[in-house]
DNA sequence: CGAGGTGTTGAGATTTGTCAACCTACGTGG
DNA sequence: CCACGTAGGTTGACAAATCTCAACACCTCG
């Protein structure tokens, strides 16, 4: 995707949090700019993960966190058994790897569903100037609430939504993201496989093509393959609330 | 539960967390004495929660977070469209209220399914005092990063499990933490309702209430209303792993 | 003793999964 | 540049799991 020409450069202009475009997203959020330029000291790293690479995997020893600054994401928890869950679809500002520190090691998978690149924010430094700087330990303290309540919403669609509304929500979570980092959110192209979708939906791949097939059918959505165009937003959000359909 | 008589002098002995017989399972574990100390003097308000009783409530201001000292509660989050989803049974030595940093308000319900009693935990003085105490933070850090991977669990379960090994698995880990509580982990009480058991594990009442039958049947447990005796922990174990059954 | 909340069970409807066939797009190498 | 192989996606018919609705049993508490 990037032209080495242009990444170079990129690189050295880019390089700190400071400049970042991402900073409103990622863990700056609330620092001033002396406080900043102390985390810019910290995140010294970047690391491209190529499509399909994996950025850390469960049971590996925690040594940092991750801001995605470009690409896509998804993280996977494996249990003893062999089940495959995709916990949550990552993109450009999310933070990763926050499993990794009640054990020290990582507890899921980050496989990059497209070429990526990440800030590698090594924990153990992170946790030093966080003392020093209260305001970086409090944004992080923020981003892991979040992340609680982020899969509270994910529970509750796993728990409580039927196929369709799964989708529903599945995809106007997508746009709605999307959009906050300055996308379009009506024309999506699809990072992932309807396997990955079913799985991080608990739904089997047949079932979500069917839905979008549905979808479609209803005039919400306009799908090929990977392009989702979604026509019909207010309906989308009908259909997450389960207005749809009775229901108690 | 607890005979006023009792309780009295309870409250002067063991209303320290330095003296608390939970502490190995609560916030402080890993603290130094001295540490955990001037914890104590942070977490000094306790509060009755009677059965039925709110502690918080879905947008209420956050202030503080709450450590069970004794009883028994769940979490629910509510969506907009009244969608309710349990996302978490929480017991003794359990922390709640993480939900609440990252906005300033809590983001869903906890609610005593018998009569508790929780130590308060000031937020703002917690943050404080974590500047201080380092090994504090980090402990924070960490109990909010196993709230993540716990989450993480049950979305497996949720999105993977066929309901009678989503009855299994919810048994196996209420069993577990009871025990490690020194309880025994064969004879339960379940403190909730066949209905609050459905909605945390995504079932209707009559699918949680059959199941219950199915494994009676088959000899694993022993069932009468809310008491539950495991008789065949390794069975239900098998269950929870998917063995019993054939599954890509 | 009665009332109401809770739990169990049955029959039938609905949703989702399973299996299999086929289609489509994309990348590779000739 | 095209042909082919393969992974990913769609669709159909049927099976299985779960839900729905309804009746009834049980238990606790006033």
């Amino acid at each position: 995707m990037l032209c080495p020409t242009v990444r170079a450069p990129l690189d050295h202009i880019e390089v700190a949090c400071s400049n970042c475009s991402l900073r409103e997203l990622c863990l700056p959020v609330g620092l001033a700019p002396d406080e900043m330029q102390r985390l810019d000291g910290l995140v010294s790293t970047r690391r491209n993960v190529k499509r399909g690479e994996v950025l850390f995997r469960d049971n590996d020893a925690f040594t940092s966190l991750y801001a995605i600054r470009a690409g896509f994401f998804k993280t996977c928890a494996t249990s003893e058994d062999g089940r495959d869950q995709v916990t949550g679809f990552m993109m450009a500002g999310d933070l990763m790897g926050f499993d990794g520190i009640g054990h020290d090691r990582h507890r899921c998978d980050a496989v990059a569903l497209e070429d990526s690149q990440v800030c590698v924010i090594p924990y153990a430094r992170l946790d030093e100037l966080s003392r020093d700087v209260p305001e970086l330990q409090r944004q992080l303290n923020r981003v892991m609430s979040r992340e609680i309540v982020r899969e509270h919403g994910v529970m509750m669609m796993l728990a409580g939504m039927r196929a369709e509304e799964r989708v529903a929500a599945f995809l106007s979570n997508l746009a709605q993201r999307l959009e906050m980092r300055g996308f379009s959110p009506s024309a999506l192209i699809l990072r992932m496989t309807r396997q990955e979708i079913g799985t991080y939906l608990g739904l089997k791949l047949e079932t979500v093509s069917r839905c979008f097939t549905r979808l479609r059918d209803e005039g919400i959505l306009d799908v090929h393959q990977r392009n989702v165009r979604i026509l019909d937003a207010a309906a989308l959000q009908r259909l997450v609330k389960g207005l749809q359909r009775s229901r108690a």
